[in-house]
DNA sequence: TCGAACGGAGACAGATCTGTATCTCTCGCG
DNA sequence: CGCGAGAGATACAGATCTGTCTCCGTTCGA
């Protein structure tokens, strides 16, 4: 797959102030570890690749962690804090007010990130379906945090007065998640459909968007 | 994975009329490939394993299928045969007479699905995000089954006197991978949601199902 | 009855995978 | 100065992966 070399470390600072520290042995592990994880899977991208990459040996990585599940593990719990937290939630709450606006702002943040040229599809759902032992840790974590989404999502719903709460947010993440494997198998404009869907809901649910429900 | 072993050949018929002849080679290996391939994903499985279990010499495999990836492309033409064509459209034709019901009834079909015991999740999206690669035929090639439900979905839709059929099969195969995921996930009422979603795309477009347009 | 085609069995090559063991270097800190 | 912790480098074990090679048995039709 051509991804071995090219290691991120060795970029001590030669001289300057510590303005960015030389960044520790673990740090470049998980940050490795969450590109290639995120763009190829977990079970494409072997250990060595991540040692290599990070310019960490391997015993060093083994040392952070005891298994790649260990690592796959905190992998998810990076995407969720980066992800989830730090750029899907944060971009809803930036771009709409109210609750009801951020539940189709949902949809305009999704058709950003389905236009990047480097979209690489929600590692939560990839992760899940390469994963078929029910009882697996890894898929066990896939779903919490695919859980911690439509918390998000609940939430909004709750503040919007909506009545079934957990229901209405299930229809919402069916369709968010939908839309994400439409996107990767080549629909541009899978958000812009999506909005759609979710509007219906919405409208069904009597939520006021402020927006004059457009298509 | 502990799936070697056990081989479904050597059942040549003892005496009696050959009523079911010995299944050849080539049978066998389909057979077992499209079992195995569908529950536990392509990248999973290995070579040795479909030799081992469907009792077929490694070399007699490579001389019908020159590569793994060959018997990945014949896997996902089976799954389009059996699972598209053979289950999906016959039972929504069996279950509704006209297009508007038979695009909802899709949805009871799932529901069916959703709540066998060795529901697996759909082949095509499975095999779509395993291979992160755009250009890769079997990618390819799972796109190009996704397209072919839709194409059902859209003639469905042209039977309905829909006006944008493409942007309308679209849609609702949002709603049906979306809901397929959410099944993978853990939620057994997917398919009683999606209808709910689909329920709602119907009757924007003005599309009869003859059934009070139901929650 | 002979021979070609099909297919089974098993070893093998070479790559890659997870995980371990060993040796060395460097750096911070008392 | 000296020491111990952290980390790099490297080889290795053992499993598994795709794909190849050889030998042999069976079957079936000319």
């Amino acid at each position: 797959m051509d991804m071995e070399a090219k290691p991120m470390g060795a970029r001590h600072i030669k001289h300057g102030r510590p303005t960015s520290r030389p960044a520790s042995a673990r740090e470049r592990i998980d940050q490795t570890a969450y590109e290639l994880f995120s763009r190829h899977g977990i079970r494409a991208v072997g250990v060595d690749t991540i040692s290599a990459r990070s310019g960490v040996a391997k015993m060093t990585l083994y040392r952070h962690y005891p298994s790649k599940d260990d690592l796959a593990l905190t992998f998810l719990r990076r995407r969720e804090e980066l992800w989830t937290r730090g750029w899907l939630r944060r971009e809803v709450e930036r771009q709409a007010r109210t609750p009801g606006e951020r539940l189709l702002a949902v949809f305009d943040v999704f058709d950003k990130w389905f236009r990047r040229s480097d979209f690489e599809g929600c590692s939560f759902v990839k992760v899940l379906l390469e994963h078929d032992d029910r009882g697996h840790p890894v898929r066990k974590a896939a779903e919490a945090h695919i859980e911690t989404v439509r918390a998000f999502l609940r939430q909004l719903a709750a503040d919007s007065g909506v009545r079934d709460v957990d229901a209405f947010a299930r229809q919402l993440q069916i369709v968010m998640m939908g839309s994400i494997v439409a996107a990767y198998a080549g629909d541009r404009d899978a958000a812009r459909r999506a909005k759609e869907l979710g509007s219906l809901l919405l409208a069904r649910a009597g939520i006021r968007t402020g927006k004059r429900a457009q298509a």
